[in-house]
RNA sequence: GGCUCCGUAGCUCAAUUGGAUAGAGCAACGCUCUUCUAAAGCGUAGGUUACUGGUUCGAACCCAGUCGGAGUCACCA
């Protein structure tokens, strides 16, 4: 428990002062727990005092652990050891067998406790013309773990998105509808409503690609390509980087979206009625996949909404003198003096950009939400923009600069490389669930049993672990193959030693025996250690805003209460005091698992 | 090219934030089910932590350089 490595240090800190005459503080202790292969539980690393107190670390470690053993409450300490300046405390089994009470007693015993702050997550964030993809899967996870894991310290948090549901992409899904769909739906050809849009999208993509290779041929187009500058391209690779100028100047396809765009801002009746029409489709299927992996929102922004946001506050800094005015009229930020350069905030002609709208919209949640912390989940390709965002809004004096964070996380590649929407490689969610659930059913079957609510459980367990478990900063490969994988460091690992747990409470029915006197083996002790730990281990995936830690506390914690039910029998056990003992130990671990797999989003099966 | 991030077993990932002999899973090869669920357990094999130097009691981790990869450097989002 955190009370014993306190009174610990508490003890080393006197035990300094009264063997050395010295002081020190709790900061020049580190005390890590015993690595397996060592007798003990706790180790005081004695290093970083030898040069405090001019004594060699052995010479500490032997003094120190005279007086730890002699006084540390209550006589926890059964033994100490000393290598090579490690000294090596063990606790006594009476100590772990109250540790385990003290855990029966406090429910919350797992979870840190800090005072209450409002936090508002922001995730998923999707663009209305295409369905979700794996790169939003592993957004969403680490969005739902971190509202998960910070209301679990004591927060109040609250979970929002912002759609971006306006712009040309969308635009171009709208129009290539209108021209070619003739009057087909999602019910009418059964398709999944975000799918069927996204199929609309492809269709302008593919549309749009005839009109540009049947253009490459004209002598406009000859002209201009043997007039480039960059004489060492190719005519592949030349059309390949002209094609976003095309599409804004010669394109008549690329004319009509942008037309559309602009009736949209103009609000015309016809196109927004087909925007209305078209997104409420999307909506409805991301709803679906939404669903499916179990999480939900607490308030939705539409960019459609918010797009306008931000420019009063760019008129009262540049009041303030926080910001600036070119010659052009358009209104900038210096951020040099942050390391970063000067970014644009409105545009010559008093349009907004990107920067524009998320001050607004961060200064709309603060009033809405009365945030004091901000997180933003999106990809690390965007790094630098939240960087900027950040350094502006602090420049800017906002009372809620200092708590905003940017939980930036690595790209998902395939083991082929990079998913890539225009080549058709991109994994798409529903797919990807689809299959993880095919994979758990095959598994079931050969298991005789074919109850749903269970596979799905399993099949989203084996998804969501895979993904949850790598550190959100690394880019990671996904590969299909090792996902839908039920064996070793995977969910279904983790849900069978939950099982297996479950079988024998379940056998073990009201037995209700004392474990008075009954003294825990050396397994019984390193789990109870490890339970022991939890605390700090959210604590520290709190801090880092790093769910992977929590997803290895777990596994480490299964895998140690696997070889546990492989070694030691409960039911059977020696005595009905060690039984009594044994089965409060694994529903506190069963218990455990549940939780802190919770917070991941994964959920337990009874059986499996 | 500037800035930022990354490089650990054949593959996918860890390593308690500078601590002990760098650990797991997958793949390979052995062994263990009339036993509380074998989606499990045990064993064998696999490493110059990209490379070179430095800092110190101690470096995968900090510093410098080199090589390799990614992101970014828009009046896009």
């Amino acid at each position: 428990m955190t009370d014993i490595l306190k009174e610990i240090e508490n003890v080393t800190i006197t035990g300094v002062k009264v063997i050395y005459q010295k002081d020190i503080t709790a900061e020049d202790i580190l005390i890590t727990p015993t690595k397996k292969e060592h007798q003990g539980d706790y180790t005081l690393v004695t290093f970083s005092l030898a040069k405090k107190l001019q004594q060699s670390p052995q010479n500490i470690a032997v003094k120190l652990s005279e007086y730890i053993k002699q006084n540390l409450l209550s006589s926890s300490v059964s033994a100490t050891e000393i290598v090579q300046g490690f000294l090596n405390i063990s606790l006594s089994p009476s100590f772990w067998s109250s540790a385990l009470d003290e855990m029966v007693s406090d429910p919350d015993y797992w979870k840190p406790s800090h005072t209450p702050e409002k936090i508002l997550v922001e995730f998923s964030s999707p663009n209305t013309n295409k369905p979700l993809h794996l790169g939003h899967i592993r957004n969403i996870l680490l969005g739902w773990a971190s509202y998960k894991m910070l209301k679990a310290s004591g927060h109040d948090v609250s979970r929002v998105q912002i759609v971006n549901d306006r712009g040309i992409a969308i635009c171009k899904s709208m129009l290539a509808w209108s021209k070619f769909g003739e009057g087909q739906t999602p019910e009418s050809i059964g398709m999944k409503s975000d799918h069927f849009v996204g199929e609309w999208y492809v269709r302008f993509e593919k549309e749009f690609l005839k009109e540009y290779t049947a253009w490459q041929q004209t002598d406009t187009s000859k002209e201009i390509f043997d007039n480039r500058n960059e004489k060492e391209l190719s005519e592949a690779e030349f059309f390949k980087s002209y094609k976003n100028h095309y599409f804004n100047t010669y394109s008549k396809l690329g004319l009509e979206a942008r037309e559309m765009l602009l009736k949209w801002e103009a609000h015309d009746p016809v196109t927004i009625q087909l925007w209305k029409k078209m997104n409420a489709w999307v909506y409805a299927g991301f709803g679906e996949t939404y669903k499916k992996l179990g999480v939900e929102f607490d308030k939705l922004y539409y960019e459609s909404d918010t797009y306008l946001l931000g420019k009063d506050i760019v008129e009262e800094g540049l009041k303030r003198k926080v910001f600036y005015q070119k010659g052009d009229g358009s209104i900038w930020v210096d951020l040099t003096q942050q390391g970063l350069d000067h970014k644009l905030l409105l545009r010559a002609d008093g349009t907004s950009v990107y920067m524009t709208q998320d001050l607004g919209t961060a200064q709309k949640r603060f009033e809405e939400f009365g945030a004091e912390r901000m997180v933003y989940v999106v990809g690390d390709e965007q790094n630098y923009h939240f960087q900027a965002l950040f350094a502006m809004i602090g420049a800017y004096g906002a009372p809620y600069a200092k708590g905003l964070h940017h939980l930036s996380y690595g790209m998902v590649e395939l083991p082929e490389g990079k998913m890539k929407s225009r080549e058709g490689t991109v994994v798409d969610a529903d797919d990807l669930i689809a299959v993880v659930l095919k994979e758990a059913a095959d598994a079931a079957s050969e298991r005789e049993f074919n109850d749903p609510e269970v596979i799905r459980k399993i099949g989203m367990a084996a998804l969501k672990f895979f993904i949850v478990k790598v550190d959100h900063r690394k880019r990671m490969v996904f590969d299909p193959k090792a996902s839908v994988d039920l064996q070793g460091q995977t969910g279904p690992y983790i849900q069978n030693a939950y099982v297996r747990i479950q079988s024998i409470l379940r056998k073990a029915g009201e037995i209700q025996k004392e474990h008075t006197g009954y003294e825990p083996n050396a397994d019984e002790k390193l789990l109870l250690n490890m339970l022991s730990q939890c605390s700090q281990v959210i604590d520290s995936a709190v801090r880092e805003y790093n769910p992977a830690l929590i997803a290895n506390y777990t596994y480490a914690l299964a895998k140690e209460y696997h070889r546990y039910y492989h070694d030691v029998k409960v039911l059977h056990a020696e005595s009905d005091a060690a039984m009594a003992f044994r089965l409060k130990l694994i529903r506190i671990i069963g218990e455990n698992i549940q939780n802190t797999m919770d917070l991941l989003g994964i959920e337990m099966p009874e059986r499996m």
